[in-house]
RNA sequence: GGCGCCAUCGUCUAGCCUGGUCUAGGACAUCGGCUUUUCAAGCCGGUAACACGGGUUCAAAUCCCGUUGGCGCUACCA
């Protein structure tokens, strides 16, 4: 059965590498009918914080990446000091007392000389009683190559000359990354170990330690980095690196996974719209690329609105009225008092959105009690204030008589207004302003429908005032 | 410095394993057009890449070597 683990550690939030890392792993379960296991890597007690575990926990819900196994490595001490008590009594590890200070000496002159920094031990001891600052080193033969296939590169191999007799362990219960990742993956029988290129150079190490501790080595599979547009690893100086804030700026999870699933991997075809069932069926170790890739926002912007366009109204709108709501940027009482249509007004810019934050143009042009504009903003093209208020009276007139106020009646109104004036434009733009007060936005036609009649004609009110304001 | 990984349009990538079908395909971005009352969307079209040098071969984006460049690791972090 295929196992794998997403590993990682709670020492900031959930980072979109890290995302993709569990996307893959998930992935590879899933499609094998295996296991998934999330596994809180803490034992770096300064670092990790039970927030950060619980954004992780938060995240992988959101994007509906489901663990079948959850373990804290703190919980499993016991574990590791067991393992690591039977090493030191094989002699496959051992303790080391060096200083800080004699470590520090001995790299400086490996550097100098053009050396691998590392330490090779030459006063070993196993006894129980661990001296004072000692550490647990594991014991490595020197000038052994340490070959292993991974399932993405291909072989890689390492001398341990550039390994020495590194650190395990600061104590039996102190067990760093190398050494508790190792034992769990053993104990949790995983199979596939996929995770970022960052830890190529740890593979070598966790072999020697399965080796000491006899146990089988799982599959590696290397994943390439991401990277911001400076090519340097995507971080938070890059705009975003945590996924929360791409769910607070109104990326779906949809977007998200799709997105992520095809940067490093791509199927044999040209397809580009994935979903997470449709990932299972196609995903596969062999078609992940192996150079690094650069975020692109845009890309994922584009991915973002078709989701958004799929979507079906009734999913937008709930998504859309909490998002307005956490930032209680609306006042529903006035919205209702002045017989503004919400849904209507929502499904209209659904269609020119990027991202759920860019709801707040909606905002703008719907919910404002207030509208600030200049008076320029009116005309079209060269038209003059006079024809412009002559047109808006005409249109507050005809447009207030309407029984039926709805997008065909006004839209035909429009028409039939505009046909003495030629250029349909100097009808519909200062209507549209008037209604809208911004340059850009939808039909004027569907926004008065949104607005409704009441909101309409008071808008436009609000337009003639401003004009003569002017002359004024 | 040491060790390792990588190298196709601006970006994500297809093609590379199994050399010829590649005047190198798709998507995002960008530019132009259509549509049009402004946006957006949609549709149509354009610009744009095999890092460099040497081999191997009748033939190289594809295989080999080297150079250059980028990145990662180099902790009693993960």
């Amino acid at each position: 059965m295929t196992i794998t683990r997403f590993a990682p550690s709670p020492t900031g939030y959930l980072h979109i590498g890290g995302v993709r890392t569990a996307l893959y792993n998930f992935l590879l379960a899933r499609q094998n009918n295996g296991k998934f296991i999330l596994r809180i890597e803490d034992t770096d007690k300064v670092r990790s914080k039970k927030e950060y575990e619980d954004d992780i926990i938060k995240s992988l819900d959101w994007l509906s990446l489901k663990w079948d196994e959850f373990y804290r490595q703190s919980d499993r001490r016991k574990i590791y000091s067991d393992y690591l008590s039977l090493l030191l009594k094989n002699k496959k590890a051992f303790y080391c007392s060096h200083t800080k200070n004699e470590l520090e000496t001995e790299r400086q002159e490996a550097k100098l000389k053009g050396k691998p920094q590392v330490h090779w031990c030459n006063q070993k001891t196993n006894r129980s009683l661990r001296p004072a600052n000692a550490v647990i080193r594991l014991a490595v033969e020197q000038g052994r190559v340490i070959k292993f296939k991974d399932l993405i590169r291909g072989e890689i191999a390492i001398n341990t000359n550039t390994l020495g007799d590194f650190v395990i362990a600061k104590s039996l219960n102190e067990p760093l990354y190398n050494f508790a990742a190792v034992v769990d993956d053993s104990e949790m029988s995983v199979t596939d170990v996929i995770r970022g290129e960052e830890h190529i150079s740890n593979t070598p190490k966790q072999i020697l330690i399965l080796e000491a501790l006899n146990k089988k080595a799982p599959n590696f599979a290397h994943l390439p980095l991401i990277l911001g547009q400076d090519k340097a690893k995507l971080s938070k100086r890059h705009g975003a690196a945590s996924l929360n804030e791409f769910k607070k700026k109104g990326y779906l999870p949809e977007a998200l996974i799709n997105f992520l699933a095809l940067l490093g991997w791509h199927p044999s075809d040209n397809r580009e719209h994935f979903s997470l069932s449709e990932l299972i069926k196609e995903f596969s170790l062999n078609r992940i690329q192996k150079s690094s890739a650069i975020f692109d926002l845009k890309k994922l912007e584009s991915l973002n609105s078709y989701y958004l366009k799929k979507l079906n109204f009734d999913d937008f709108f709930k998504l859309a009225i909490q998002y307005l709501k956490e930032d209680n940027l609306i006042d529903f009482k006035w919205i209702q008092d002045a017989g503004i249509d919400l849904n209507k007004a929502l499904l209209l810019e659904k269609e020119r959105m990027k991202k759920l934050c860019d709801i707040k143009s909606v905002v703008d042009i719907y919910f404002k009690k207030n509208l600030d504009y200049k008076p320029e903003l009116l005309a079209w093209k060269n038209q003059n204030f006079k024809e412009i208020k002559i047109i808006l009276n005409e249109i507050k007139e005809v447009v207030g008589k309407l029984d039926f106020f709805d997008k065909i009646s006004i839209q035909k109104t429009l028409e039939d207004i505009s046909v003495k004036y030629q250029d349909r434009g100097k009808v519909f733009w200062p209507f549209r302003v008037a209604i809208s007060g911004k340059e850009k936005s939808a039909s004027p036609t569907e926004i008065a429908d949104a607005l409704g009649k009441k909101e309409t004609l008071r808008r436009i009110d609000i337009a003639l005032n401003i004009l003569n304001d002017k002359e004024g």
